[in-house]
DNA sequence: CCGATATTAGGACTAGGTACTAACAGTAGT
DNA sequence: ACTACTGTTAGTACCTAGTCCTAATATCGG
């Protein structure tokens, strides 16, 4: 034995883990063991062989690939509205909207679903978003469901900018604060939102 | 013949396109040719045979890997790193990013790449965005490029508080400007990022 | 020194191919 | 009608990176 049993293990989960690609001769080849002890271990440790190891990978990335920001044109669901003075919108936090490392939400996600609900509250053609200055006060998991409150503050129409303010709760708790500065119509500057 | 030899190539190619995990014998059945025939097909086309298929999606996914934060996790392409000082990433801007309306990117997208960028240059197990102060400058439309770079500005090692600024450009022009206060590691309050 | 555990060797078999040879069908040209 | 050519199919040997299984040997602890 060149070393254990136990620490060839555990440096052979690590080589595989950031290597998927290696091979059982390869591997054989850096601990200086047969081939046979590199599948026994494998078996062991329920590692699969390197041809399902890479199919995994690639597997993954596919069906990553479809996974950053929804289509529709509001994020969440705008269960009350009324142009130009306040709306809500609930958005359900699932897995796909979380870090798979720690099941907290990702900040975009709850960013978008106040901007676009900033968007939705004013009464124009176009609406964008011109500045916005937002606060995380903290996060949101997996199965939490976030309500958005938009209420419109201030309507300077000589300016075509309106200031919309946006709280975000689950539960009674505040989690996101954000006010947008929004300009609308034929305006010519400023993105959307 | 079912078809003509150029008919059936052509629907290979996109068949393998859209599902690279087809074996040649699903193929063949597909088509009602024999394997010999399909074999013959991808040797003119120079299509790869199914593992070394599956191996080239796999790599893609893992050349493009970030050390704090997984690929997937990045919104836009990661195209420079260094851990702590500054990042860059790019975001091809698609018809699934615009409002169909006007075909101007939805700004949450704009938001999401700087933002996740600024997660990814923080050099931390766990990096959550507690503030942003940010500015659309001009609308991004469909088919342009929106390239993001990240400054790391101020780490306060005191109170687990870092600063990033972020400006993104199409071309020469600024589209996007935010300044991102980033909590790190143990921190207990503020959302991702 | 004995027995358990660990390691190695070998054979048969698998999927999903490559590379090559050969046969045959249908069509076009002369 | 004969030949040439393209397209298709069949079959063989070989490859990689394994699985599954049996058997032999090595090494360590008591």
């Amino acid at each position: 034995m060149r070393r254990t049993k136990k620490e060839r293990q555990i440096q052979l989960q690590e080589t595989i883990a950031d290597n998927p690609f290696i091979t059982d001769e390869e591997l054989a080849e850096q601990f200086q063991v047969s081939v046979q002890t590199i599948r026994l271990d494998r078996m062991e440790l329920s590692i699969p062989e390197l041809r399902e190891r890479i199919k995994h990978v690639a597997e993954e990335r596919l069906t990553n690939e479809v996974r950053s920001l929804p289509i529709e044109e509001v994020i969440g669901d705008v269960v009350d509205i009324e142009l130009d003075k306040s709306a809500i919108s609930i958005f359900d936090v699932k897995r796909e909207h979380v870090f798979t490392r720690n099941g907290i939400a990702r900040g975009h996600h709850v960013f978008a679903q106040a901007n676009s609900l900033a968007v939705a509250v004013i009464n124009d053609e176009l609406a964008l978003t011109a500045k916005a200055n937002i606060r995380f006060k903290r996060s949101v998991y997996e199965g939490e469901r976030v309500v958005a409150k938009a209420k419109v503050i201030d309507i300077q129409a000589a300016n075509d900018r309106t200031i919309v303010e946006v709280n975000s709760y689950v539960g009674q708790e505040l989690v996101f604060q954000g006010e947008f500065t929004m300009y609308r119509s034929n305006m010519t500057t400023g993105d959307e939102g």
